[in-house]
DNA sequence: AATATTTATGCAAACGTTTGCATAAATAAT
DNA sequence: ATTATTTATGCAAACGTTTGCATAAATATT
């Protein structure tokens, strides 16, 4: 048999003062005498008193609480955004409720009904492959409950958003591969209908262009998964053209591993002879030979600009803020993948 | 301006009913007529309201919400536990609220205290590496408060717990070692002070005697943090032995792809010199060339089993179900890097 | 001593549900 | 027509805090 739990009314009936005086003692208001805020919270210490966040946030109307929803908790991309949000919620006094959509529009309907339900004071999402309307999401800010979209973020409507630089990161990983002397640069590609690689895509033309390198589309190969398989299959494309490129940026590290690999069985030497750069910074990317030179597109920083966002619009009571859009830079993390020269 | 939320004292408002009646009637209560539920459940959704969990739970001393804590969202094991756990709850109509302690007991106290403080219905932990002793988790359970610990579980007082066969698991794979017919077996073992890697060598050692395979303490290598250079270092190690080993069972799979890296490095031929087994089966693994052998700890069948326990806990309400440990036990997925025969 | 002001504590409503018991209306039995 | 039973809905307390306002006691001022 369990012991019950310690309420404010136990204590008042201990220290023959009301539950009121009681509740202002531990939260130390003025009204109430030095003297008795020590008794209470002295006999609070000695019967293991714990303040019910239930139901004081049930009287004040908060929750302190913060739903995330991602397509998959065991997605490295998505734990290393997780810990940030934790890190800073842990820091500011809120906590995380945590559902994954499984890239299914219909869980991510039920889970926004479940966390207006439970009454969590904002959302931190990363939308289903699935999503293409956002009348579940729509719904809750309307209640006034703030939402930050990450990564996969809506088109077109208007909300806080916090994502990376693709152009820009794509542009730089592209730039690299010409300063590495590369010339001939071939582009893996994820699925054109999100915006993500798009924007990737449209970076490595942008950075070919600056250079005053002539755009061929027999150099672009696109995915639908970016998976280690259809890397390694884009990379015997490659091998069996009439001239190989002599560099490939790549839309993720798996395809660029894959890459990396079928090149190496093939006989090709890398990056010698064809030069490759990655995206995401996985743990892999360190691990495999040679090591991959790879966009860190900075997973958990992502997250703490989320909760950071969400936290402040939270806390903003006159709902003053403006949607917002946060989009971090990334770092190119030069490994041997794509060294030439120095 | 957000639009307020519509509660059940609204609805009876526009029906002419009591918030008891809108009560019942949402709940499907059989006092209620067919008629009355009908005319509640079509106002309900055309008003858009959504049940109050918060309120409803504050008066039934409900909250539906499990807490977790792992030391690191971001590592690869523990968010596939998490995405156990996190999928059997939400199958069971609980949801998460997640923690990472970081590996500090300070954290892990803290965490607890707010864990109480949201009237949770049960707990699921990994320990943190400081935790020696459990004090802030005993108070829970006299509360009568359900915890599971998994992985790094407490040794010296009774509580649920979910683990892996380590010893069973090492066995078999330094069993497949001989199989392959390995005569010379090293071991890369973790901090004997931790259970589980203490398990590993145990059982590594009882294969080779249950083979008749004397055990030489001098192919034993022990690591504080089983960390990629750690694994390095024991392979040169290994390399400068006046006997290389012709086998090596790695406490984990970061150990055994520095060893294999190594080796290659310095001219041995892996498997066909020295065949390497490694444990956790990591995406890592099924990457490297060649490809590892390597033990899958099973991680997120290990946190459904842990919510599926901790759940039936909470719901046996006569709290007669005793503490219990759930051992789960492990494949070894036979890869390139043991095989050297069929 | 009387009055005014300040200090410290208490009362009770409130938050939004749930539910035991009460009561009015409808229906059945005599 | 009267009485008994059943049906359907309502009242109000409860959950554990917080807090606006009330009140008693202590202290200060005249």
């Amino acid at each position: 048999m369990s012991n019950p739990r310690i309420t404010l009314k136990d204590l008042a009936r201990e220290l023959q003062l009301s539950p009121s005086t009681i509740s202002r003692a531990i939260a130390g208001h003025p009204a109430i005498s030095e003297s008795t805020k020590k008794k209470v919270r002295k006999k609070a210490e000695e019967l293991g008193f714990v303040p019910n966040s239930i139901a004081a946030g049930f009287r004040k109307k908060r929750t302190h609480s913060i739903g995330v929803i991602v397509p998959q908790i065991d997605i490295h991309f998505h734990s290393l955004v997780i810990s940030g949000i934790e890190d800073l919620a842990y820091r500011e006094g809120y906590n995380i409720t945590i559902f994954q959509s499984k890239d299914s529009i219909e869980r991510e309907k039920e889970i926004a009904k479940i966390l207006q339900n439970r009454s969590v004071e904002g959302i931190i999402v990363c939308l289903s492959n699935e999503t293409k309307s956002y009348t579940h999401f729509k719904k809750l800010v309307k209640l006034g409950i703030p939402i930050i979209f990450y990564d996969r973020v809506p088109l077109d409507f208007q909300a806080n958003k916090v994502v990376i630089d693709d152009f820009g990161s794509a542009f730089k990983a592209t730039e690299h591969l010409i300063e590495q002397g590369c010339q001939r640069i071939g582009h893996i590609a994820g699925n054109q209908g999100t915006s993500i690689f798009k924007h990737r895509f449209e970076g490595y033309k942008a950075a070919l262009q600056a250079h005053d390198i002539p755009y061929d589309p027999n150099l672009v190969l696109e995915t639908q998964n970016l998976s280690y398989e259809e890397g390694a299959s884009c990379a015997h494309k490659f091998i069996a053209s009439p001239q190989i490129p002599d560099g490939i940026f790549c839309s993720n590290d798996y395809t660029a591993i894959s890459a990396v690999q079928v090149f190496q069985k093939a006989g090709l030497k890398v990056p010698e002879q064809t030069a490759v750069v990655g995206f995401s910074n996985y743990p892999i990317s360190q691990v495999i030979q040679p090591n991959l030179t790879t966009v860190n597109d900075r997973a958990y920083q992502m997250g703490e600009a989320a909760a950071k966002l969400l936290i402040r619009q939270i806390e903003d009571e006159d709902n003053a803020i403006d949607f917002e859009t946060i989009t971090l830079k990334t770092d190119l993390v030069i490994r041997e993948s794509s060294l030439r020269k120095k």
